[in-house]
DNA sequence: CTAGTATAGTCCTAATTAGTACTATGTCAA
DNA sequence: TTGACATAGTACTAATTAGGACTATACTAG
């Protein structure tokens, strides 16, 4: 279908699948991110609040592998939030190692406020396809992730 | 089948399929990614090399529609690929507001070693799809991706 | 012609990102 | 107990990102 500029002789017809993908999830994330620009939020910091809310905390670890943001850019995510008041550091007794990341009574109202707000922005946007194509594609998508994982 | 820890009312169906585009893709960009470790390229030098490759070259505009990149960051991308020879910047006579950017010999000689083993390496992963599969993927993803334009 | 508007690219800032080195703490085995 | 290794988080760097301000150039209507 699609044509590629290149000589290399190898099957190209994944290339329409790959730039699909690209553009699908862009396309996705343009529209999340525009979702924050009222609120003083940037994607990360609403991806934290997200994953916090409804916790008694968790640790940088755990924040990290629910969100897929890497420590250090935790590190500097969880600084600014705290700055702002949304969250808080608490020390564990039992492993001095370990930092639990907490929502304050302000991040909590927060939390209340922007994720039923943001969950129905973007849900109106996937109400326009169909029960069984969003069945499918879920079926999809967890294939791709799995041969590229 | 996934439940979402929320007070929300709204029927949120639609959230394992966004988690999976978002692990899908990330999965993909990471592997992807992990094919420019050896080469002194980063995924957005790539991106501009492979689409500035069997061109004439591109202006600063067209190299940002087709890769997504801004503007803004475009610059600083090209200034870095011009300092490793790859790029150069040429003005155009007719409308001196463009400037046109062209692969060097050197550019064009690493595009045309690392394009085709780039190519090669995704497609052992998506090798592993069947092609019907392929066909249906890229088809829900067209959709995914004019729902959230 | 000329004023207003649009376009192309650069510059600047705050935030994020990956990656590596580093410190503190914990664990496990000899 | 103590040394080797692992883990949690921080510090630092280069690059990228979006967005907006800015400059130079082009276009267009009157």
């Amino acid at each position: 279908m699609e044509s590629v500029s290149t000589k290399s002789e190898s099957n190209q017809d994944f290339m329409p699948l790959m730039r699909a993908l690209v553009r699908a999830y862009q396309a996705f994330a343009a529209y999340d991110a525009n979702g924050y620009r009222d609120i003083d939020l940037t994607v990360s910091q609403a991806d934290v609040l997200f994953t916090l809310g409804n916790t008694e905390g968790l640790t940088f670890k755990e924040i990290g592998n629910l969100t897929l943001i890497t420590k250090g850019t935790l590190t500097g995510v969880i600084d600014r939030m705290e700055d702002k008041g949304l969250v808080k550091r608490v020390s564990l007794s039992d492993d001095r190692r370990c930092t639990r990341v907490v929502l304050t009574a302000k991040g909590t109202k927060m939390f209340n406020q922007v994720f039923p707000q943001q969950i129905a922005y973007i849900k109106e946007r996937f109400d326009r396809m169909d029960a069984k194509s969003q069945k499918e594609a879920l079926v999809h998508l967890r294939k791709i992730r799995e041969i590229f994982s």
